[in-house]
RNA sequence: GGCCCUAUCGUCUAACGGUUAGGACGCCGGCUUUUCAAGCCGUUAAUCCGGGUUCGAUUCCCGGUAGGGUCACCA
């Protein structure tokens, strides 16, 4: 816990050049949570400064993700607080400003050299096998900054960093680390390295955090904060995500999905955001599924994980299934609704009747459930109104007990007097407990799993479904009989 | 290659010098007057290696090893 009395600040800064993954993700919720926990500020700020990576949407796909998550800014796009604009386009003065202020006292100068120029440099260094330092290249003399060449840090003191991290503890890092960084690019866009340190100030971030990734730059950082004559913020730093099953981080070409992605797939927000806090968060005890508010009621930054996280599918898959077991029965029945697509809900025998009375049926299966194809309901449900394809030998299957040589035949008789049986059943009669009550001692006469099998594959042509009980109520009397005669004809050609 | 960081079941993790090393997901097994699935119950399964420090190390120190990160006019 923060012991001085300073309001805390935090911020997510994401560049909008493509679409959020789960690491993003991560770490806006970590930067929501802690600044949650504090009654602080949680700040959005959206960093576009590199103009050639910038992918059109990625912004408007920021806002959406976050929004879906339930990730509210205090301040940010959209929500104008004391330090508008939150997009660093629009603050180009503000560095400048600053970068006048570095500029007169000495720690800036113009890059004199083209960039190839300064290739040719780092491709040395590199043949030499030592890390290419700009510095080692500064010119002698400064020349008057116009304003079109790069400006460059002048590292007021070469020496060895040491600094606190509220993850990782104490950190420290050598010269080796420290260089003539670019404050302003060419273009007149300040580059990461100084924007998000005139930002920080200015909009009073008291905590900084972000991925590991940023631990070997953090000397250049504190340079530049001792250069400008500020005391830094504290930093936390967050381990990475790393990819399923490899010891990769879990980055774009690793196969990172989009967030929105697990939304298209089923996933609800309170799954995402639980899971995501526990990969590399927990609460100390055993507790596994925990809302966001009790998560941020409870959120300890000295409870962060120093190692990596893979991201396990199958926990997610199950821990989507506890959210989505705790929703109202309206609310299942909205989700399901949801993820069915149009060309179903135009089938003659759709009704929103059916949806409801399903819906246990399909909650309870999701888990799994979600394997179906692209994993939405939808494709469970498409077989309840489409027609089952199913082959003579799959049929068969499982029905081990039946002789081989006339094994068709026996089936289809079996289908034939299930058909006879579920005629016999009155219209007001047709509930799955009713049709199981007329169909059982005929099932234990021939064998439960021979007949029991082929009944519920030749209804929805699936090996995986609801009990064929179900099926038959939700399917009709009429298309129930309808489809264990296709599966006779089937077995009897 | 230099520098930095990390290391407990397959995976996510608990244990802040003394525990039969705990939980969850998965796997495997069992149960349920219904095949699968689901559900319930149960079983397997870990302190990377080598030295210290200590009465005692998962825990502290050192060295290896392995993995990750980083060395841009990207963030």
């Amino acid at each position: 816990m923060n012991t001085d009395n300073k309001k805390i600040v935090t911020r997510f800064a994401p560049s909008p050049t493509g679409f959020m993954h789960v690491g993003n993700v991560r770490t806006a919720l970590f930067a929501y949570l802690w600044a949650k926990r504090n009654n602080g500020t949680f700040i959005l700020r959206i960093e576009d400064t590199d103009k050639e990576r910038e992918v059109s949407g990625s912004i408007e796909h920021i806002f959406e993700s976050l929004k879906w998550l339930g990730i509210d800014w205090d301040e940010g796009p959209g929500i104008d607080g004391p330090h508008a604009p939150y997009i660093q386009s629009q603050r180009l003065d503000l560095y400048k400003k600053y970068a006048m202020k570095l500029l007169e006292k000495g720690l800036a100068y113009p890059d004199p050299y083209t960039e190839e120029e300064v290739a040719v440099f780092r491709q040395k260094a590199e043949e030499e096998k030592r890390p290419f330092l700009y510095r080692e290249h500064r010119p002698d003399h400064d020349k008057e900054w116009d304003g079109r060449a790069p400006l460059r840090f002048k590292v007021p003191n070469i020496k060895r960093y040491e600094w606190y991290d509220l993850v990782f503890g104490d950190l420290s890092a050598g010269e080796e680390a420290l260089d003539d960084i670019i404050l302003i690019k060419g273009d007149g866009y300040p580059t990461y390295n100084f924007a998000h340190i005139v930002d920080d100030i200015e909009m009073g971030v008291t905590h900084v955090m972000r991925g590991q990734e940023f631990i070997s730059s953090t000397p250049k950082f504190l340079s530049i904060y001792e250069g400008l004559d500020i005391v830094p913020p504290i930093f936390a730093t967050l381990p990475p995500i790393m990819a399923t099953g490899g010891n990769k981080k879990l980055g774009k070409r690793d196969g990172a999905k989009d967030i929105l992605d697990y939304r298209k797939e089923g996933y609800l927000p309170e799954t995402m955001v639980n899971f995501l806090a526990f990969l590399g968060w927990n609460p100390g005890d055993d507790r596994e599924v925990m809302s966001a508010s009790e998560i941020a009621n409870e959120f300890d930054i000295s409870r962060i994980q120093k190692s990596g996280a893979q991201f396990n599918d199958e926990k997610l898959d199950w821990l989507n299934k506890e959210y989505l077991k705790k929703l109202s029965y309206e609310d299942q029945e909205e989700y399901i609704l949801k993820f069915i697509p149009e060309s179903i809900k135009g089938l003659p025998g759709f009704s929103n009747e059916i949806v409801h009375n399903i819906t246990p049926v399909v909650i309870d299966r999701v888990s799994k459930g979600l394997d179906v194809e692209t994993m939405a309901l939808a494709g469970e449900l498409v077989y309840y109104f489409g027609k089952p394809v199913y082959e003579k030998d799959v049929l068969f299957f499982k029905s081990s007990k039946i002789p081989q040589e006339n094994k068709y035949e026996i089936l289809a008789s079996y289908l034939d007097k299930s058909i006879i049986i579920v005629d016999g059943i009155l219209e007001e009669n047709f509930n799955k407990d009713f049709i199981k009550e007329s169909i059982w001692p005929y099932a234990e006469e021939v064998g439960r799993g021979d007949i029991l099998w082929p009944i519920r594959y030749a209804l929805s042509g699936r090996d995986k479904s609801p009990d064929p009980f179900m099926l038959m109520e939700i399917l009709g009397k009429k298309e129930t009989i309808e489809r264990l005669k296709s599966a006779i004809q089937i077995l009897t050609k």
